[in-house]
DNA sequence: ACTTATATTGACCGATCGGTCAGCACAATC
DNA sequence: GATTGTGCTGACCGATCGGTCAATATAAGT
């Protein structure tokens, strides 16, 4: 990528930017935040080393910065939910919404997992506040929905962890499932069937009835 | 150190290299393959860097190893299984059996997310051939589970995944899950309640009624 | 054209990386 | 007592780590 182009214009900051945080978030996510090398992410980006520093300030400085961009596409998921929603349709989008997200960002998903797995050093505050309330103010409308009789009394929380965990299996263990099938990738059908396998089983294991037939239509 | 009568074997040697591979679990299920260090190791077994080679051979030899225990410990799991076992309670025992497995082996089981997460460079065959196999062996007594009415018609694969993920959240991401609950630690209350969680949703979820034999698992 | 500000990067720094090796400690054998 | 074999480790190796800096190139303002 050095300046072979026959255009004599320079790319503008965000477009240099952006190219870094690529590669970065690439990088970070498949090795962590210790393994990972500024060499290794300027090697991706087409840049020299020094270029990444001058752009990002410090390694540390540019990982707290994927990890708040990767937040912030987070927090968007189920903002709108109140104890008068339909159980059947606002699980249902937080399912496939949760399934969108790690496709349309996998390695942001991954490099979120390898922080986690690492202890949380960068998200322990984010952990113990933000989405600590995130879940908490969830699991108060769950519980009334249960006290509603609108399905079964489980514990919310185990609920959330449940399809959180079920959703991004897709995405941070892409290795072995793709592994396993034999499958370089999954495909939409892939992704379109096992949305519909953790509706049908999260729904009805929890006692909701599906509203409606075509409830699996969702619109963005 | 240890005075021994009998030494036909350096029980010592034993010793030491369990040692090692405990604390060298450790540092690399917190920092992966690439992210922990041989010093990093060393200081946690409260030895030398050269006594690590010493005894593993090489940083890679000494990973190897350990992703081959963690693999037999999980080989374990749900062996004996035909199609006229109870559905109920074959899946409620894979259910208890994984949760139980994670938090015996938490430190192995996070290294085995680290190697996945980062592309499970040294776990390729090993998803594509015995894993796989494991899978399709399972998936095959699924389906005819289903055949036979014993449950829902759904994709044995995505019901293995499923319990799979749901079971080792609790493991790999215990950072975020203590870190949203405000505990340090599961409790055996908690892992009491998530199995059983986990255990209704799943099973009714996939149109299983629980066993008359299992009437103890069902009220709590 | 000249000045100023910003972009870019090769060269370098001390620290740490995985790994090698010579040599010491020590018990068993001769 | 001398020899041998094994356990052990400090010292060292070249490579790479994150980060700094001076020098240069380019763009912008006047």
């Amino acid at each position: 990528m050095t300046a072979v182009s026959v255009t004599h214009e320079s790319p503008s900051r965000e477009k240099v930017e952006t190219n870094i945080l690529m590669a970065a978030e690439e990088v970070f996510s498949q090795h962590g935040y210790r393994g990972a090398s500024l060499q290794m992410i300027a090697d991706r980006a087409g840049l020299p080393k020094a270029n990444i520093l001058y752009y990002m300030g410090s390694k540390q400085a540019l990982y707290v910065r994927l990890l708040n961009r990767m937040m912030h596409r987070w927090n968007k998921v189920l903002e709108d939910i109140t104890p008068e929603s339909d159980p059947a349709t606002v699980l249902s989008d937080f399912i496939r919404a949760k399934m969108v997200l790690g496709q349309r960002y996998p390695e942001g998903s991954k490099l979120f997992a390898a922080e986690i797995l690492a202890g949380a050093p960068f998200l322990s505050d984010y952990l113990a506040g933000e989405l600590r309330e995130w879940v908490a103010s969830r699991a108060a409308i769950i519980q009334q929905w249960s006290a509603q009789g609108k399905m079964d009394a489980v514990d919310p929380k185990w609920l959330i962890f449940l399809i959180w965990s079920a959703t991004q299996h897709y995405t941070e263990y892409s290795a072995q499932v793709s592994g396993i099938l034999g499958r370089d990738a999954l495909t939409e059908e892939d992704i379109e069937s096992i949305s519909a396998f953790l509706e049908h089983v999260i729904l009805k294991g929890c006692g909701i009835t599906q509203a409606s037939t075509n409830a699996h239509l969702v619109e963005k």
